[in-house]
DNA sequence: CACCACCCCTGGACGC
DNA sequence: TGCGTCCAGGGGTGGT
């Protein structure tokens, strides 16, 4: 679940509770979530790449350094060290860094914990294991050996960076915009809510949606990470911040987890449908696959709801919140 | 090179 | 209540 504005947010959290903060001492649970260079890329131990005997020194997790900074390109996390080392956390869907106090209990499927100086801890865990850890020896090698496949940002993604990014791909929109190297931090949830708030069909080519929608569109992408962030991500399942409290911005759907449901501006059902191997929902009136829009389209009217019927206020109770 | 299907993993939802 | 089955999806890999 973890898209941008769910790491971005746990950054924030996490920033003023462990920068300036010397690393006591790390505990690996589980050596095979630990990637280095060297490693074939995303080597885990369970693709039989890399064995899971590996051993990891603990200096090369951050032992003994004091965190000086925090960084985030996409969806992935660098925690710098003093010593200019660098751990790059990637949470894939069930991970997450929480913080805890000294004696506080520890969860299950944590794979790595960090002790700080002032006694508390900050602890990886991700239950289904599509994270990891890489390590790094410095900004550089991780820019030029990870961030380097990385598009640019999504939370300032500019128009004209957007329509470069996409008319490079034939693909569907949706499919582009969840390639991270096209564009980094956008994953299922906000590809859909981007272009619902962008009047565009997922399915429509990438290339293929003209100046006028890239400007759209990268507005959308950019309103509705911040709004996210802002919100504390969105808490389906599993995402907390680093201090464990969950999302709101679930609640703010428009289409994520609404097939069927009527659209929030125009009545119709969502409709929904497996592209790019990914679970989608638009709305067939306001996201026509064909012809140019001539339907409202920027994100500040969308979030104006018009009045709900009796019906889909009950729909609408009953379906929320999704937590 | 571009694209796509498949796979990794686990817990929760659902049907019987 | 319990058990089996299906599903979610980020992103790497390998096939077309």
């Amino acid at each position: 679940m973890p898209e941008l504005p769910e790491v971005e947010h746990l950054r924030q959290t996490l920033v003023p509770l462990v920068v300036g903060r010397r690393v006591r001492r790390v505990r690996l649970v589980r050596r095979d979530v630990v990637i280095r260079p060297g490693d074939p890329a995303g080597g885990f131990s369970r693709s039989g790449l890399v064995p899971a005997t590996h051993t990891v020194p603990a200096r090369e997790l951050l032992s003994g350094q004091r965190i000086t900074e925090i960084l985030r390109h996409g969806k992935q996390l660098a925690i710098i060290a003093d010593s200019g080392r660098v751990l790059c956390v990637h949470l894939g869907m069930t991970g997450r860094l929480l913080h805890l106090p000294a004696r506080a209990h520890r969860p299950d499927h944590v794979h790595a914990v960090w002790t700080l100086d002032d006694g508390s801890r900050v602890l990886f865990r991700d239950p289904r294991r599509f994270g990891g850890l890489w390590i790094f020896s410095g900004l550089e090698e991780l820019r030029g050996a990870r961030w380097s496949a990385l598009g640019p940002d999504a939370l300032t993604i500019t128009s004209h960076a957007l329509r470069s990014a996409l008319g490079r791909t034939r693909r569907g929109v949706k499919a582009a915009l969840l390639d991270q190297r096209v564009l980094a931090g956008v994953g299922n949830i906000y590809a859909d809510e981007a272009l619902f708030d962008a009047s565009l069909h997922p399915a429509r080519r990438a290339d293929g949606i003209g100046s006028d929608g890239c400007v759209r569109l990268a507005r959308a992408i950019r309103t509705v990470l911040r709004r996210a962030t802002d919100a504390g991500g969105s808490t389906l399942r599993d995402y907390a911040d680093a201090r464990g409290a969950p999302g709101a911005f679930q609640r703010r759907h428009r289409v994520y987890g609404r097939a069927g449901l009527p659209c929030a501006r125009c009545g119709t059902p969502l409709e929904s449908a497996l592209l790019a191997q990914r679970g989608t929902t638009w709305c067939p009136t306001c996201q026509p696959l064909g012809s140019p829009l001539t339907i409202p389209t920027n994100p500040e009217t969308i979030s104006r709801e018009r009045p709900l019927s009796l019906h889909e206020e009950r729909i609408f109770s009953s379906s929320s919140p999704l937590v």
